[in-house]
DNA sequence: AAAGTGAACAACCGCCGCAGC
DNA sequence: GGCTGCGGCGGTTGTTCACTT
């Protein structure tokens, strides 16, 4: 048996109708007619995506963001699971966002938004710095001769190599599960976001200038 | 001011799995 | 075990609005 009947749900009551249930439902009927002419199905989702009191409404933040990015690595386009991370947001949303921001987003910084990966094209169009440790960053051609401006990086001070931790994982990490940059290995540490970290700072989807909050899209290169 | 265009969002569609008979 | 109806889900389409030409 597999998933569970609806009626399992907290508060509703299952099996055979009861007297006053039926009053009730008369009742109903009666004050509010008998309908909408709309099915149960189009009446479950108008609760769900737009009626229900505990949605939250508004922009996503930059955080719910980062988050999404980081479940649909793990999670592929299961949006309902990824809505169930994220309070007052429904799957539909986060779907329509996904599609309209956050997957041009990613294009923008050269990353496949379905497989997190780095888009062909961009590698062969792109230098990176050889000094980029991440596994995808092996797969592209090290030797191309076209690079952007290196800063030297920074040692960082001990509350923010604390925060190199697994608990913070960055986009790039989220963007491709195979990254193999930890912070076991890490000696120095420089907060960039994925977009500088694939070269591309010149990218409207480059965030460096614009927040400066720790918890955006955090990459710590080595 | 009107037409064209694209972004954002709401709603619909079709498939699948489950419960109930 | 087979059939039917319903709910849940992801993909897609339709509509509205803002912006540009």
């Amino acid at each position: 048996m597999g998933r569970p009947p609806c009626c399992e749900k907290a508060h509703t009551n299952k099996g055979a109708w009861t007297k006053e249930e039926d009053q009730r439902l008369i009742s109903y009927i009666k004050t509010n007619g008998e309908g909408l002419l709309r099915c149960g199905k189009s009446c479950r989702l108008r609760w769900i995506n737009y009626l229900r009191p505990d949605l939250k409404r508004g922009n996503f933040t930059e955080e719910e963001d980062e988050l999404i990015i980081k479940l649909h690595g793990f999670l592929g386009n299961k949006w309902s699971l990824i809505a169930g991370k994220l309070p007052g947001r429904t799957d539909n949303e986060i779907k329509n966002y996904w599609n309209t921001h956050i997957k041009r987003k990613l294009i923008s910084c050269g990353i496949d938004p379905q497989t997190h990966r780095p888009l062909v094209g961009e590698k062969q169009q792109i230098g990176i710095r050889a000094n980029g440790l991440t596994t995808y960053d092996n797969e592209l051609n090290l030797d191309l001769s076209i690079s952007l401006p290196y800063v030297q990086p920074q040692p960082a001070s001990p509350s923010i190599q604390a925060k190199i931790t697994s608990s913070t994982l960055s986009m790039a990490a989220a963007a491709t599960t195979t990254t193999t940059t930890t912070s076991s290995t890490t000696t120095y540490a420089q907060s960039v976001c994925l977009c500088c970290h694939i070269g591309l700072q010149t990218s409207e989807a480059c965030k460096c200038n614009v927040i400066q909050s720790q918890s955006v899209l955090r990459y710590y290169a080595t």
